[in-house]
RNA sequence: GCGGCCGUGGCGAAGUGGUUAACGCACCGGAUUGUGGCUCCGGCACGCGUGGGUUCGAUCCCCACCGGUCGCCCCA
């Protein structure tokens, strides 16, 4: 026990693969239904494209990433988020100018975040995520949430809550900027020291403070909706309104503002009610970022995406108890006592895998009741055995587990009668 | 970065300042010389996170470090 996985990541050992396999190939089907295709993009970047995707002033940027030099003296940077990634490559790879926009993204991927490890938080982390890049419909907005609450919905989660604010255009952004600066300056000595730095680099997020929530200048503080011009107003009103066209719940919270510099208009959150869950609820976290793809060299093309934390999604599903099919069974397991018998079991187990049967057999050179334990284990239907009386006869045994039922099977027709077995209709 | 709790076999889990470190599960062998799931019998930690210290003696007491876990900040 001498080597151990680095501090917050962890393997994922194959009875909990299969969870995972499960819970991508559903999203993936979802993505599919909703016209959504998959990007995978490079697990590091260089550092400016976080920095300036991101916002220096953000947590991520500030203490949260993995940067090193690379041989070359490249700043490089472990992702920590996948929005700046996809809008780098589809600035690069001038996705904008396909036919088909806006254009729709899926990715899964691996980020990395340098904090402290808890419930629900590591260092590696696994993410499911969609991007819409070129458009600037409200209706986009409501078709990335529907996805995020469907990718929930169909896998039996109930105990969910939508929480969405709209943080407005640049020109309400401003206004409101500045009003929160002049209503907070007043009290800056009483504030948290995250806070008073809050307040010039980026006063929206005073209101996200936990520290300084019960603060009485909180309560008065000027809310962001209450500065939305007329068409920022518009705007979310219709993103409110093809949520509830589609019978999506949601909560409307003025002090959701996201931790990521890029968002405008439509932030979302959602968070799970599940008890035990832990002190962490968000499951998913999102909004749109008109003006990133400038930010990032391209052309002025909306966006709009969100990050779902697949680890989340699991304690989601743990929380609720709902449990994840898995067939564990074995279709066929051969044993085998004796040399000779040894290399037929070798040469019918590779024909049997070869015309698509599940096929295992032992090596651990265990006895015959051994194998059959072993066997019993592996929940296998079918055991063949082979042993110096059925090599003599040309012939093997095939033992139905379930029932005890066991017949004689010519050598010869083994993998015909496994198949029609196994693989059911007339397969002879 | 800060704080609480924890660190005994593959896993779960008792335990005591003093010659042999419970028990359960799993695993292995046998009863059953070629047939599983039940039962019975037997086996399975020169070792109690690492390094110091206290002591005649430490798994148990103290300190440091490392690791885990939960929480704070913030987020997926």
């Amino acid at each position: 026990m001498s080597y151990k996985a680095p501090r917050g990541t962890a393997d994922i050992l194959p009875q909990d693969a299969n969870k995972w396999q499960f819970v991508e190939a559903k999203i993936k089907e979802i993505c599919n239904r909703y016209h959504f295709h998959e990007i995978r993009t490079p697990l590091f970047e260089h550092t400016e494209v976080f920095q300036r995707g991101v916002g220096d002033s953000t947590d991520i940027v500030q203490k949260e990433m993995y940067t090193f030099e690379d041989r070359g003296g490249r700043s490089i940077t472990l992702r920590p988020e996948g929005t700046a990634s996809v809008v780098r490559s589809f600035v690069e790879n001038k996705l904008y100018g396909s036919v088909n926009q806006p254009v729709k993204l899926y990715y899964f991927a691996q980020m990395f975040r340098y904090e402290r490890p808890q419930k629900g938080r590591m260092r590696q982390l696994n993410q499911f995520g969609v991007e819409v890049l070129g458009s600037a419909d409200p209706a986009v907005d409501a078709e990335v949430i529907d996805l995020a609450m469907t990718c929930y919905r169909e896998m039996g989660l109930t105990s969910l809550k939508l929480v969405i604010n709209s943080l407005g255009d640049k020109e309400s952004r401003e206004n409101h900027r500045q009003a929160l600066i002049d209503h907070f300056t007043p009290h800056k000595n009483e504030l948290c020291g995250d806070c008073q730095m809050r307040l010039e680099k980026n006063p929206l997020r005073i209101l996200d403070c936990k520290k300084d929530r019960e603060h009485p200048a909180m309560k008065t503080a000027p809310s962001i909706l209450d500065y939305l011009n007329d068409e920022s107003q518009c705007y979310f009103e219709k993103v409110k309104e093809y949520l509830t066209l589609m019978g999506i719940e949601y909560h409307v919270d003025k002090n959701l503002v996201r931790g990521l510099d890029y968002y405008n208009h439509t932030a979302f959150e959602i968070m799970s009610e599940a008890d035990g869950f832990g002190a962490i609820t968000t499951l998913a976290g999102g909004g749109r970022y008109n003006g990133l793809v400038e930010e990032l060299g391209g052309p002025n093309a909306p966006g709009i995406g969100f990050g779902m934390g697949l680890e989340r999604l699991l304690m989601a599903l743990e929380a609720e108890q709902r449990e994840i099919p898995v067939d564990s069974s074995l279709d066929c397991y051969c044993i085998a006592v004796g040399e000779q018998a040894e290399k037929e079991a070798v040469r019918l187990v590779h024909n049997l895998r070869n015309h698509g049967i599940q096929v295992d057999k032992d090596y651990q050179s265990k006895k015959m009741k051994g194998q059959f334990k072993a066997a019993d284990r592996y929940e296998a239907k079918y055991v063949l055995i082979l042993g110096e009386d059925e090599l003599n006869q040309q012939h093997i045994a095939v033992r139905e587990m379930k029932t005890g039922n066991q017949e004689n099977i010519p050598l010869s027709e083994v993998v015909d009668v496994m198949k029609a077995k196994l693989l059911g209709g007339n397969q002879l």
